[in-house]
RNA sequence: GGAGCCGUGCCUCAAUGGUCACAGGAGCGGACUUAUAAUCCGAGAUCUGCUGCUGCAACAGCAGGUGGGGGUUCAAAUCCCCCCGGCUCCGCCA
């Protein structure tokens, strides 16, 4: 067989630049610098400055770690929103941040300081905190920058940072002066190994196993009261326990006003004992105290017991009976053992009654017992032991003293420090509370509570899953008062100066102001360093007792507090993003408010979310945010949540080191972060996958650009040819769906970012790869580069590119910005692609694509038709590839009609073969069409064209060069090529 | 105890009332060597029922089948109810 090795070189193959092998993990860094040198953030402030603003407000992470995969996700996400908007044009600045205060990172400084700590003076303590806490977010910063998130990172917010301190200050203060706060002695969520309160936000419910214990509280008032059948008898009532070490703060004994109780007599005669319980629960405790032969000796209300007294089992003192309805009848024995001091409810029975509700447990969790009430010469065993050592001790006591009737061990959900995971004590201290019930006005001047105010808010927020809404609302509706005072050092302090006499705390805005200020200039480690005179004026005197001895309060605020305050201390501050805040303040259901959004995981809905609208609604009276959105969680492919302990974490770090950063970004797309999902190297492996093919699309379509000037050679719309058309009438489609008619709705929008994902997905695969570009590559190839239907095609691809180049730019921001280097110069475009504009669906069609799309669908329905053929031929051994068949097509009178109106050439590159022959059906009734149309696909007739492959009647020599077609030699005419000389063979190199 | 989510082929998933349920991966079969560390085509869910036959097998066709069951509807993966399985969050236990 002859050759013509040269007749290849006329064809005009793909050429690019673009590599197809991608090498994330060494690129990326190289494209973070070049946005870094060009300082694109600040050039898309720049350029965006002016038009309509956009402000998602960052969640501070937590600074002590390393990123991990939520992280990422949350990250991704919020800058698929930043960036899809400002392509959709908005202004939309995104200042990150950081939460630094608290426990861990201060617990951490302890384990690295150890006994040192106790020598240092508190600012040096504090300035450990700081440096471990910035090394976090200096790491942090750069992880997540690594995966192409854009934000203002040079600048960052910071809750440690001087003015956020101050402006945290200054947000607390704004409560005691509006009369929000109260300073007193209630049961808190303790930890004794943190030595520090908790708000409920901070604890978490593990499995432990506690005591469970009978005891036996003797009747001292008189029997005959409750019953007269009880007159003379020796009564007692049950409590039951699984807290042994708070019986010494028992202080009365609670009963349910409306259940029934009943008198039961342990065994017979006058002497036997009686015992008072739940009717409910009497059949219970009687097995459970191995009561032997039981007698009912009286029924009555539970409100018959009401300031009835009792022996205390231990101590020298009595119990009180009283009624409360939290009383319940399914565990127990219907009577509650209360200690106000250890128990929210108890301390609010306690209060009613006018308990004691002093604590007799110190900050570590050791006992100690009231030495007046201790009717002994010596002192308990149990004094000075911490609580869970004194349990025994209390249970064997009680044994000793006959008091106990029954016990056993009781594995039961119990509340853990989320931070040291040591289980928690309630215990009564005094501390600042925000009271949820502080009577407030409405904007409409309307009376209401806090509480009250705050649930209306919710109402007033987009809460994106909806059911976030009601979930909030619970919370808010049912939560008791907000505990923001916390017993340790690396935070904002609570400063106040408090009456050394009689505690009452001195709230003066002048002096308020001063501190705040004395923040901004030397951060909180001011209130440790400064005197009480220097700052409390001369013969200032304490409201309540008019002592003019005054001491530093030494609790810090919540670190809920601070982050919660993130609205102040950056959106209403920062010089970046004040004006849109104030402007979404003062507009509220106004055209030109901005949205504010917050974007965070669905435990936020206790964390942040709450916080951030608690101090919001008490402060300006509405809620922070106008927009809320929240993620799941991220579990393992098995749908197991992310553990140490089980190792199937997946650690985004490391998967852009391996993979690429692109890679974790695809990943946070393809799922539907409302719902919990699943993530696995696994997962990450089919991502990359799918990057792959995507940037293969983006590199043929490059590849086949080459040579393309716009200005030049770019075609009329209306003379595109009708493939190209059909294909730009999909593209429309697909941007009408991503962006909107407007290019700033659609899924984008709406945050549907998998839905881009899945399309964007679909159309570079089937639409482009395995269809337009596959059919394409013949007119791209062989076709002369001037021939209006090779520039056509190429209108066409580019707008495509073009198009998808600013789709996919929110998600794969690298790659995109890298296609965009590679794509056609024209004058005027935008550095990098993350500065362009989403396109517009008129803008690559002006036309009803929808009509033209279904226009070919009969089309597409034949093409299955031929292919289904072709494979059968194929099997058989009889064709290879398309071109080597040529297709007959007996085709009903609209189906013939409908594919003559493309035309031979046209119809021929649409099914990829040779050629297609369409008759007139055979075998049709009169009525109508045959149920499909008959479709034969043989072998192509003619000779193959060396150049174009097609088998034609008419492929001829061409001079030296053997077999090419009519059509490929007016090509190679137009292009200028001749045949070689043929005495004188081509060499292998030219030019 | 409360709230909610998920269940679609071996795997990952799309599609929230409308044609024979999208696509990808893996595996299988094939083509191409003009996207080549590529590209293209094809077959492909388990099971049940019915029909074709003297009968059986194979095969073919039809129907049903989106965890199971029921309902609304001309029409359901989609809406409603119940159940099963998996998961998450919240709360509580004196």
């Amino acid at each position: 067989m002859p050759s013509t090795p040269d007749l290849k070189a006329t064809l005009t193959l793909p050429q690019t630049a673009f590599p197809m092998k991608a090498n994330l993990p060494q690129n990326e860094p190289h494209r973070l610098a070049r946005w870094a040198s060009l300082g694109l953030y600040e050039e898309l402030r720049k350029a965006r400055r002016g038009r309509p603003t956009y402000l998602l407000h960052d969640g501070p992470p937590y600074a002590n770690g390393p990123i991990h995969l939520g992280h990422a996700l949350n990250k991704g996400l919020k800058d698929f929103v930043v960036k899809s908007k400002t392509m959709a044009g908005f202004d939309a600045p995104y200042v990150p941040g950081y939460d630094c205060h608290g426990l861990p990172i201060e617990i951490k400084v302890d384990e690295k300081l150890g006994h040192k700590k106790l020598e240092m003076p508190a600012p040096a303590v504090l300035e450990a905190c700081r440096a471990y806490a910035q090394k976090y977010v200096d790491l942090q910063t750069s992880q997540f920058q690594r995966i192409g998130c854009f934000g203002r990172w040079a600048a960052p917010y910071k809750t440690m940072a001087r003015g956020y301190e101050a402006r945290t200050l200054e947000a607390f203060y704004g409560f005691p002066e509006k009369g929000f706060v109260y300073r007193g002695l209630k049961p808190v969520y303790w930890c004794i190994h943190d030595r520090t309160a908790l708000a409920e936000a901070e604890v978490e419910y593990q499995q432990h196993t506690s005591p469970s214990v009978f005891v036996r509280y003797k009747l001292t008032s008189d029997p005959a009261a409750i019953a007269p059948s009880l007159a003379g008898r020796d009564v007692a009532t049950i409590i039951w326990t699984t807290t042994p070490w708070t019986l010494p703060a028992s202080m009365a004994v609670a009963f349910h006003p409306d259940f029934e109780y009943v008198a039961l007599a342990a065994g017979e005669g006058p002497n036997a004992p009686v015992y008072l319980i739940a009717a409910a629960l009497a059949e219970q405790v009687a097995a459970a105290c191995k009561l032997r032969t039981t007698k009912e000796l009286a029924r009555f209300q539970g409100a018959a017991l009401d300031r009835v007294t009792f022996q205390h089992p231990f101590l020298d003192r009595s119990v009180l009976g009283v009624l409360a309805t939290y009383v319940t009848a399914d565990a127990g024995t219907g009577a509650v053992h209360t200690a106000p001091a250890h128990g929210a409810d108890d301390f609010a029975t306690g209060q009613r009654y006018g308990l004691d509700p002093t604590s007799r447990v110190d900050a570590g969790g050791h006992l100690h017992v009231d030495p007046a009430a201790w009717p002994f010469a010596v002192p308990p065993a149990f004094e000075g032991m911490k609580v869970w050592a004194a349990n025994p001790i209390i249970v064997a006591m009680l044994e000793e003293r006959g008091a106990l009737l029954g016990g056993g061990e009781l594995e039961h959900a119990y509340p853990h420090c989320w931070r040291c995971h040591h289980p928690v004590i309630f215990r009564a201290t005094e501390q600042w509370f925000i009271s949820l019930e502080t009577p407030v006005k409405s904007a409409q001047g309307q009376e209401k509570t806090f509480r009250r105010l705050a649930i209306e808010e919710i109402d007033k927020v987009v809460w994106d899953p909806a059911w976030g809404k009601e979930r909030i609302t619970n919370m808010i509706a049912t939560r008791p008062d907000w505990c923001i005072s916390r017993q340790r050092i690396w935070g904002v302090p609570i400063a106040v100066f408090l009456c050394e006499t009689c505690n009452q705390p001195i709230i003066d805005p002048n002096l308020n102001r001063k501190i705040v200020d004395l923040f901004e200039r030397e951060g909180a480690e001011a209130w440790h360093t400064t005197d009480v005179a220097a700052l409390v004026p001369a013969g200032s005197r304490c409201a309540g007792c008019g002592s003019h001895n005054f001491r530093k309060e030494t609790d810090i605020l919540d670190v809920w507090f601070d982050s919660g305050v993130s609205w102040m201390a950056v959106c209403e501050a920062d010089p970046d993003l004040r004006s849109t805040y104030t402007l979404f303040q003062n507009q509220a259901g106004a055209q030109c408010r901005p949205e504010v959004l917050y974007l965070e995981g669905g435990d936020q809905h206790r964390g942040w979310f709450h916080s951030s609208l608690l101090t919001s609604v008490a402060l300006r009276g509405r809620a922070p945010y106008s927009h809320v959105a929240t993620a799941g969680w991220t579990l393992d492919e098995l749908g197991r949540a992310m553990s140490k302990s089980l190792g199937n974490g997946v650690d985004p770090v490391d998967i852009a080191s391996r993979m690429g950063g692109e890679i974790v970004r695809l990943w946070v797309a393809s799922v539907d972060f409302r719902e919990d999902m699943a993530a696995s190297e696994n997962l990450m492996a089919r991502c990359a996958e799918i990057y792959r093919k995507l940037r293969n699309t983006f590199r043929f379509l490059l590849g086949n650009l080459a040579g393309f000037n716009p200005a030049a050679d770019a075609v009329d719309e209306r003379e595109l040819l009708p493939l190209d058309r059909y294909m730009l009438a999909r593209t429309r489609e697909l941007v009408e769906k991503i962006v909107g008619p407007d290019g700033k709705s659609g899924w984008y929008g709406a945050f549907e970012f998998h839905r881009v994902y899945q399309a964007v997905n679909e159309f570079a695969i089937v639409d482009l790869s395995a269809f337009y570009l596959d059919v394409l590559k013949d007119r791209m190839y062989t076709f002369a580069p001037t021939s209006l239907a090779r520039r056509s095609a190429q209108t066409v691809l580019w707008r495509i590119t073009e198009a998808l180049v600013r789709l996919v730019a929110p998600i794969l921001s690298f790659t995109a910005d890298e296609v965009w280097e590679h794509l056609p110069q024209i004058a005027g475009r935008e550095a990098s692609v993350h500065l362009a504009l989403f396109p517009k669906p008129e803008e690559i069609f002006a036309e009803d694509a929808t009509k033209l799309i279904a226009e070919w669908k009969r089309l597409f329905d034949l093409r299955d038709e031929v292919f289904a053929e072709m494979e059968a031929e194929r099997k058989q051994g009889k064709i290879g590839k398309g071109l080597d068949a040529r297709v007959e097509i007996a085709a009903n009178e609209s189906d013939a009609a409908l594919l003559r109106s493309f035309g031979d050439e046209a119809l021929a590159e649409f099914f990829n073969v040779s050629e297609v022959v369409i008759r007139s059906p055979r075998g049709v009734n009169k009525e109508g069409a045959p149920a499909r149309p008959a479709v034969v696909a043989l072998p192509a007739t003619g000779v193959k064209c060396a150049r174009c492959w097609r088998y034609t009647q008419d492929t001829a020599d061409y001079g030296a060069w053997q077999n090419v077609c009519a059509r490929c030699r007016g090509a190679l005419e137009e292009m200028g090529f001749t045949p070689p000389n043929i005495e004188q063979p081509q060499t292998e190199t030219t030019s």
